[in-house]
DNA sequence: CGGTCTAAACCGACCGTCGGTCGTTGACCG
DNA sequence: CGGTCAACGACCGACGGTCGGTTTAGACCG
């Protein structure tokens, strides 16, 4: 007797707010439903009231990532007085920007998030993701065929295989991150894997070389001192 | 009492077989340890005198997977009298008929594989897969450099990028097909789809156009041909 | 205003299944 | 005959999911 009752809505989101704190903590696979019913402290019935199953939650938190996601990409696209090739650079600066902000939560993202275990998390966000931004991506890509400075085989296309080696390329970056201590060379390795990942951007839209950078050591070496400091942290506090 | 003792390298097989056979019947997710083992008429501890865990036994499994893909690529790569165009061409067209020739196979596969559910399955195949066959993949490259026809930005770099695209025009292809029944158009989508692909290698790898050929239309239609008779065969049973 | 009725938000005991453990048993070989 | 290791299978805790029932807010009405 005597609970709280809330609007649809509202209950609806606090279900994503705490899974998504609790899948960028322990991941998707280790958050059982147990886990998330009681830091909200509700019923088990309560949640399946409001998601199908469990896999239907993580859909709907995707959905609204997504739905961000698409929100900025569309007012990028949809800025004048950028031409195509500034736009497709502001749109990779954004991102970074994003990352380098967020240093911490990234790094803690990293570490959670690029395991076997969330492999369900990130399918299903790149796929929701490409879904969504691609088209907005091909707008771009139109607008430099137009600007006569692109000359891509399909830009549909295109846009959703540059997603694809960027997803890719990102994968193995993180993964050359996280054993950056133990193996310092493979900051070589990443900056060698971004620059080859930029070429071939120009090449598939074919675009004039020197068109676009994403890399930027700077950039990468603020993570790997990021991780050191994270550790001297631990050791401190031990 | 009374129960039959077999060499270690026998059970394991016969363990790994087990799996592969109800792993492309129902799946990975679906298929359970003890699913496995009933099959087998074994107890579960033996399972786990074998494997540290389900996951260990999918390692595995996709090892065995990849020690053969690596084996036919070495012979493929070491292979005189082909230039690297010719190699590449009959690289692809060996995957192509692989698939042609066990049409039931491959449409079992699927309908099965490509689900939420054997994502962990199809990742560390992809994974594993491109580890081992890029190096060999970059081989063909640094041959067509040679012989003047190639211009990649970077060899290993685009072996791995080319692995990637195909793996995602794939799983795409693969859920096209699944519908292609219900929409016939797909088949269009899906040729395009492969025609912009095989356009895309040619530029990463700055080869002359016209130099591959991935589609052929008569190839995709046998999937859609062979689907509408297994839906045949299936009535006539009822 | 107080009573009543309804939809739906919420509850939590319960279920079957799963991956995984462990102490024991029995087969084979030197 | 003793040691080694394949093989056994009862058992475990945790998990995702179900279901019949309860509580609440608010609309409607006398």
């Amino acid at each position: 007797m005597g609970y709280i009752v809330k609007e649809f809505d509202e209950r609806l989101n606090e279900f994503l707010d705490t899974a998504q704190q609790l899948f960028f903590q322990k991941g998707y696979a280790k958050t059982s439903v147990n886990d998330i019913i009681k830091q909200m402290d509700v019923a088990k019935g309560t949640f399946y009231h409001y998601f199908k199953s469990k896999i239907d939650l993580l859909d709907r938190l995707v959905e609204r990532f997504t739905r961000k996601a698409v929100l900025a990409a569309k007012e990028l696209v949809h800025r004048e007085n950028l031409n195509a090739v500034e736009k497709l650079n502001s749109f990779f600066a954004a991102i970074r920007d994003l990352k380098v902000e967020n240093k911490e939560l990234m790094i803690m993202l990293m570490k959670v998030m690029y395991t076997d275990e969330n492999l369900i998390f990130r399918h299903k966000m790149f796929k929701r993701n490409i879904e969504a931004l691609a088209p907005e991506f091909a707008k771009i890509i139109r607008q430099g065929v137009e600007e006569g400075c692109f000359d891509p085989v399909d830009d549909r296309e295109t846009a959703e295989m540059i997603f694809t080696m960027a997803m890719n390329v990102n994968e193995t970056v993180v993964a050359l991150m996280l054993e950056m201590e133990k193996k310092p060379k493979n900051i070589d390795i990443i900056e060698a894997k971004l620059k080859a990942y930029e070429k071939a951007i120009e090449r598939l839209l074919g675009a004039p070389q020197g068109s676009f950078s994403l890399v930027e050591r700077r950039i990468i070496e603020i993570f790997r001192v990021d991780q050191k400091e994270q550790e001297k942290i631990k050791e401190e506090k031990k």
